[in-house]
DNA sequence: AATGAATGAGCCTTCATTCAT
DNA sequence: GATGAATGAAGGCTCATTCAT
């Protein structure tokens, strides 16, 4: 009640309370919600047990809190909807952005890296918090990101036809987190380790292009009335 | 249903082991493994806590002998290695194949749907019984599968692009497992709905047909000179 | 109920009985009643689990059971009260045969070695079967013992007396068995050793001897009336 | 007492703890180590289960706060080594002493009678804790008695002789303490009756000196020729 | 604003025992 | 006469939470 009242007056306990948060984020990424003790975090935050009560409530309210406030800026980067910088650009050079910015998402280390890992937990068991995340992170970078792809295919494809292919594309960057557990036993190497990852970004910019021209010529080709692609243009990818 | 055969004498035994089997998945499958109590799966099975003792040691036997006891044949499928229906298949019709039983092991209620929940959830927090689940089931599949990408593709490609190919096939397939609690809150409709599977499959066949086709083409054209694909070659595959 | 007419009857059942009292011996002797558990004593002894129950009843039946069987004959011993052999033995002969016997009992392998740890633990832990074998086993030969020393005290010592120093002398033994852990982590070394024993017999023989011959002869010089062992006798022990 | 002493600011702390370790010695000494349950610990201390964890870990650091904290002091005593009053006794009054202080010991009631319970049962099956035990505080003291056993018998007697000689003292005040529930059965009475314990106490004493007094005569006498006594020198100890 | 102590619910496991064959 | 399976009662321990300061 008074909580939100009270962190606002005293800087010392929202110096608490931010390494709260910290040791937080990286204690709900490393172990899951359950795993993960309080009494684990607050050693980690030099703070203590009752610090989560008197400041979030309770657990719950914490890793609540730890998904809002640790969550990446949502309008910032260059793939974000609404980025200044990027609503020029042509839409292949968007594509290659999202990409390279989407994949550097989920392989940086640091406090993003535990959001990321965190998000990847509540994919597989979602809480309450999910809801939140997807209105307000996720459905907004979706729909960029298709309105992306729809410029590369140009008219012609259905809102599911589009979404597939925007999935298509989301899929096998998340495959690396979300199964990198599976890769490094398969492979006896991390997936993510930084001299691999040039390679996979340029992997999945060129399979993915090479998909969406190729389709897109496709259907174009196949129903001469709708065309507006020229066949040109379907060359999957012309070397940086 | 051949366990019970095997202890004529005692069907009731068989039948506990059973039950507390099942029970365990799909709780297993629901909650996890640290959050799935013991009481429950036995009182889902109809049977005293101290059965699972007896039965199979304690819980963490009870979660291998689930993976192990509840995975798919790693033969005997259509897809699966030695298959001896599709050893002499086209390539093409063996990547259609493999992406259908895919998506049906994924997609399918029942033992098997625990199954790959579990794996799902193993993949963010992996336990001791993966390493096992790696060596007998994934590894044999995903071999198999690279083949049949290379049988596609043909020569000029490394192992390692042969490999990150298959990885963007199969991470088609998983996302909709893996993120279905975001799909859902994203379409409000679940991604596995049955009348949507059929067209789910052709896309992912299509999509990915596409992009190993064009980017073969381009560079068996462009070996010679720097990987150039010419127009001509890039219908990679004719819808159905 | 039935049970004692239905091990009569047959051999097989004999066999199973005895194998289990000698696995009960073994384990109840090395972990206590409590620690030992009842299935660990059927895996000894090669039965089932549900064979105590039927040849004993429960756990406390077969303690009791072992407690009973494989206790020392009270009588045959050279040591015991009523032994033909013994009777006419000068008193300290006997009580050096006394010593030997109850420190070969405390010392030997086998099934005595069980019974005396039983015992053991029984002296610091009672149950209910102590009642009858001090009754049974212990006092006779305590008593039989007090005579020995009254014939080496001669008269003019209460019966009090007599009893502490026959306590002096037993405790001395009894030491070793009930201090045994204590003298490994002194000594660093078995206080049982067999090339020790030796030693360990004669140090108490001679120091429990000097002790009660100087202390009669004491008596009898400070109550001249009473007097009857001549100041020879004193001498405390002859060389073997 | 001292202990809230420390905490000024919370004494339902110290207090907390303090009857967990009062409560827990009570019941270790009563029922043993395993037998011995957290919940009645903590019924008998007013304090929850989880106070054990809190305060102490597991069961096991409790048992050894327990054998730790409720130590008698092992210098201070007048039994101690160190003990500056006992420096300069002579030999005899030394020996006297530190059978009194142990008979003491081994019959008071409180706090120590349940240490001295508790060690009997470390004897007949020692836990871990039973090393340091030893080290700290059975080994100084049983060092100490071995020196005064030496001083009483002068020289000629090797290490080996003068511990078996204090080992045989020493056995005679522990049998009391081992035997006492096979004692109470033989003789039905306590035999730590405070009106029997100055009794007892004499007895283990005048018993022991003239034992230790007449071998020492006997072998000073007997050492060129064979160890043989003269009558004169066997009156030990003149009864106080 | 913050702390150390205390709480009670719940977890997994073990054990002696009994039942149905 | 003997067995494998099943039972229910504790037992030790962990955890999020709350209380009194």
């Amino acid at each position: 009640m008074s909580r939100s009242a009270t962190h606002e007056s005293a800087p010392a306990t929202a110096a608490t309370r931010t390494q709260l948060l910290a040791a937080a984020a990286e204690i709900f990424a490393e172990r899951g919600f359950r795993n993960a003790t309080v009494r684990e975090i607050c050693r980690h935050a030099n703070a203590n047990v009752a610090a989560i009560s008197y400041h979030f409530g309770d657990k719950n309210a914490l890793y609540a809190a730890v998904l809002r406030e640790t969550a990446p800026a949502p309008a910032g980067g260059p793939h974000a909807p609404d980025s200044q910088a990027t609503r020029t650009l042509p839409p292949e050079r968007k594509f290659r952005l999202f990409i390279r910015e989407f994949l550097k998402r989920m392989t940086e280390k640091g406090p993003n890296c535990h959001h990321s890992r965190i998000m990847a937990r509540e994919m597989i068991e979602p809480t309450q918090a999910l809801d939140d995340l997807v209105n307000e992170f996720i459905r907004p970078q979706h729909q960029w990101f298709q309105e992306v792809v729809r410029e590369l295919t140009g008219p012609g494809f259905t809102a599911e036809e589009i979404r597939l292919m925007a999935n298509s594309v989301v899929s096998q960057i998340l495959f690396y987190k979300h199964c990198g557990a599976v890769i490094e036993r398969l492979q006896h190497r991390d997936p993510f380790a930084p001299e691999r990852l040039h390679q996979l970004e340029r992997h999945i910019t060129e399979f993915s292009l090479a998909a969406i021209h190729t389709l897109a010529a496709a259907r174009h080709t196949a129903k001469p009335t709708r065309r507006r692609t020229p066949p040109k243009s379907t060359q999957p990818s012309t070397p940086r």
